[in-house]
DNA sequence: TATTGTTATACTCTATAACTATA
DNA sequence: TATAGTTATAGAGTATAACAATA
């Protein structure tokens, strides 16, 4: 994805009063951690697509592929690729519900679990690297601004507007 | 893109001492915006990934695809692919330059101008929607550090790394 | 009939490699 | 030989629509 070129300080000079290009900076800065983070959680053997819903599998196990693809935004068919790649590596398992045999209960397989667990470290890690050039207070100032704009924007806590689909 | 998930504050407990999530939240919050926007410039008939194109021409006309492909850090073939649709749309000309005859002088068209000018009107908007949870100090803070943040990574200024090519 | 999941298909994006023309 | 640009091709990602099994 891709964002607005904006007047900037490529000159070098100091923000002026009226700071300008907060939203593209953003756009910008934010690209860079995703890239980051996928060069990293590809060490781990996941795509950046796998990380949400592993996640959303380890914090509510059972779920269906048609709540996934709803919190997610995207299309049911979409999830049947990715549980079907979480499958085939491993890290997830597909549990058949005796009650009604139309949907699947998801569960965290054990390889899933360590996979889950590496990708905690890993975010640590990622978001020293980061915030690097932020102090403490910094970093809890950019975070408060950061949640500000998400609640505002209507933004669901933890989910990537990556998924998406801008195309109805 | 997609970036991982965070312990977050998903219960909506305060912030922590030690803050956790700037890079989730720079992410999600980057996406958001650069789809926002992304929705805008449709409305001007032109895709992101020919936003920083036109900047580029812009800024300095007569360049060669060759710079912008280097500097876009994308494949000159790429570049042949975006300048073709924005020649297209009539946005921009391709001009033989008699003294080397194998490059061409990229420079807008009448037309490109006229999206250029809506660009950053459109711009100004899409910031004010973005930073509308914040007042203008906040704006300036966050401002300051994002800037500290992408300098500190080594971005650079007004390119956007959604052109990054990661498969090398 | 409605719902869950699946398959088949097509479209977009973008890189690689081979090629043309010019130098 | 080297450089600017082009074409041909292939792979990844993701949506739409038709379909099967179950309720």
């Amino acid at each position: 994805m891709t964002t607005q070129p904006q007047t900037g300080h490529d000159d070098g000079s100091a923000p002026r009063s009226r700071p300008r290009g907060a939203a593209f900076l953003l756009s910008q800065v934010g690209a860079h951690a995703a890239t980051r983070f996928a060069e990293r959680i590809g060490g781990l053997g996941v795509a950046p697509s796998d990380v949400g819903l592993l996640r959303m599998i380890a914090t509510r196990p059972g779920r269906s592929q048609q709540s996934l693809a709803e919190e997610l935004g995207v299309v049911p068919s979409r999830v049947v690729a990715l549980v079907d790649g979480l499958e085939r590596k491993g890290l997830v398992e597909r549990r058949r519900n005796p009650q009604d045999r139309r949907n699947y209960a998801l569960h965290l397989a054990a390889e899933g679990e360590r996979v889950m667990a590496g990708m905690r470290d890993l975010a640590s890690a990622h978001e020293d690297e980061i915030c690097a050039a932020l102090d403490d207070t910094q970093r809890a100032q950019l975070t408060e601004l950061l949640e500000a704009i998400a609640a505002q924007q209507g933004l669901t806590a933890g989910v990537h507007p990556g998924y998406r689909h801008l195309p109805q």
